[in-house]
DNA sequence: TTTTGAGTTGTTCGA
DNA sequence: GTCGAACAACTCAAA
């Protein structure tokens, strides 16, 4: 008996349901299929995700040994290696992205139709999307109802890497044929000593951070100056660890040290975000494209691609933005509350439209995800479920000063302003012309002026919210 | 059906 | 410097 085990974004051989199904079956045929057939917004990868993506077929194929790459459509080049392998069966582990939902289900029914036993499994979330709805039957629209009848109480045991044996030989395209890497310029330059992709890298960040992150996880998480938070994001969206492996190792550690359990709840409850936002996005399809709540239809946003392109490229005037989008930019990730920050700046200060955002941050990071990306956008514009507060407008002054009190943030990837004595370094344009001098910054010419005043951006901001009440 | 309590991450203003 | 209230009502989820 030979099955066909279709890798998408559960790039690991342990705690794989889809994986330990069909070794216990008999012979496997692995294979990744890069899906080139979706033409929708946000159905194929962005450039940051495509790099990561190569870094971690490359592991995988190394530890499987044999593994088939293709590119194109799916539901053909499946039929074709049904055809040459001789595979009775085909498993794999669920995808929860609007396309990839329709798209699964076809390849199941004309996999079934061949007269292969087709099986899907859970491997990604700890809960099916659907799987759970409030009392009055709807799904869930506020994150702590949802966590509290969803947070796991104990901790499952993971499965352990099955032993396998490869069917046939390797054939295909080759992983460099896929032409995942960026080659001119090569803005991926140094990504290599920041990220590990695969498993192995996956399995060492979640023990270094069970290590060294998680005691004082619960207020450090948001010092983007500190190296306090898992970074495990990436290794999440592509599968490389499972949110079951993080549970357990997260349990673990507060049960060997009573004074984790605050740090873990707090650390798993992030867990349940990415879980929240998948229910969302499984019961809203339209998640990523529109406003969940309709009324912000209205609101007036600005067209401006001169803003636009200066916040992409960091080059706002507000340090602790321009940080963090360089951040961005530089590494192919943003710390959390660094995000929040400069996607509030964009939606709020220069009333930019968040898909806008959300578009550069699909393309740009590394850990791109279809339902993260969609829900936490909406969530800082309002928009969403469980929104902030239209008046929440945070201040990228005081969010810089509390957050990053020394400034190490900004001078790390804003050094051009290094020299700027910590009680300037959030807002260079308060400093005294001396000072300014004495750290060789001129204003417009090595570091731009703000791009927008603060508190008559807020206004304005405001003003705006001010017609989607209306609308009502 | 109605009621009740609560809702990730903030800022500003005035006492 | 510190503290509490206002920001604006509304929607959600459960009892």
């Amino acid at each position: 008996m030979t099955t066909i085990v279709w890798f998408r974004q559960d790039l690991r051989l342990s705690d794989n349901p889809a994986l330990s199904w069909a070794a216990e079956r008999g012979d496997i045929v692995p294979v990744y299929i890069l899906d080139r057939t979706g033409h929708g917004p946000y159905e194929q990868m962005g450039a940051a995700s495509h790099w990561w993506l190569h870094h971690s077929l490359k592991a995988l194929d190394q530890d499987i040994g044999g593994l088939h790459i293709l590119q194109g459509d799916p539901a053909t080049l499946l039929r074709d290696l049904a055809d040459r392998s001789g595979a009775d069966a085909i498993s794999w582990n669920r995808c929860y992205e609007p396309f990839a939902i329709n798209r699964d289900r076809n390849i199941k029914q004309q996999m079934q139709e061949l007269g292969l036993e087709a099986r899907s499994f859970n491997g990604n979330l700890l809960h099916e999307p659907w799987h759970f709805h409030t009392k009055a039957g709807g799904p869930y629209k506020v994150f702590t109802p949802f966590w509290k009848a969803l947070r796991p109480n104990g901790a499952e045991k993971p499965l352990p890497r099955p032993k396998f044996k490869i069917a046939s030989q390797k054939s295909g395209d080759t992983l460099d044929s896929l032409g995942l890497l960026p080659k001119k310029p090569n803005w991926a330059k140094g990504w290599e000593d920041e990220w590990k992709p695969g498993e192995i890298g996956a399995r060492d960040r979640l023990d270094g951070f069970l290590e060294a992150g998680l005691a004082g996880y619960a207020n450090g998480r948001n010092r983007p100056d500190k190296e306090k938070v898992s970074r495990l994001s990436p290794h999440l969206h592509f599968g490389e660890i499972s949110p079951r492996q993080i549970v357990f190792g997260a349990r673990l550690a507060a049960e060997r040290k009573a004074s984790l359990e605050r740090e873990s709840d707090k650390f798993l409850s992030e867990l349940g975000w990415r879980e929240f936002s998948y229910h969302l996005l499984c019961n809203f399809p339209d998640l990523p494209e529109k406003n969940l709540r309709p009324d912000f239809d209205a609101y007036p946003w600005r067209k401006s691609d001169g803003d636009l392109a200066a916040w992409q490229k960091g080059l706002t005037g507000y340090p602790f933005v321009d940080a963090g989008m360089r951040q961005l930019w530089e590494t192919g990730w943003m710390h959390n509350r660094v995000r929040m920050v400069t996607a509030s700046f964009l939606i709020k200060h220069l009333r930019i439209d968040w898909r806008q955002g959300e578009a550069w941050f699909w393309d740009t990071l590394v850990d791109a995800d279809l339902a993260n990306n969609s829900a936490s956008w909406q969530w800082v514009a309002g928009s969403g479920a469980d929104a902030a507060p239209y008046f929440r407008i945070f201040n990228p002054i005081t969010q810089g000063r509390k957050f990053d009190p020394n400034g190490d943030y900004v001078r790390q990837w804003c050094p051009e302003l290094s020299a700027l004595p910590d009680k300037y370094i959030h807002a260079p344009f308060e400093a005294p012309d001396a000072v300014l001098e004495k750290a060789g910054v001129t204003l417009g010419k090595d570091y731009p002026l703000p791009i927008v005043e603060h508190a008559n951006a807020r206004k304005a901001a405001l003003a705006g919210y001010e017609k989607v009440k209306k609308a009502d």
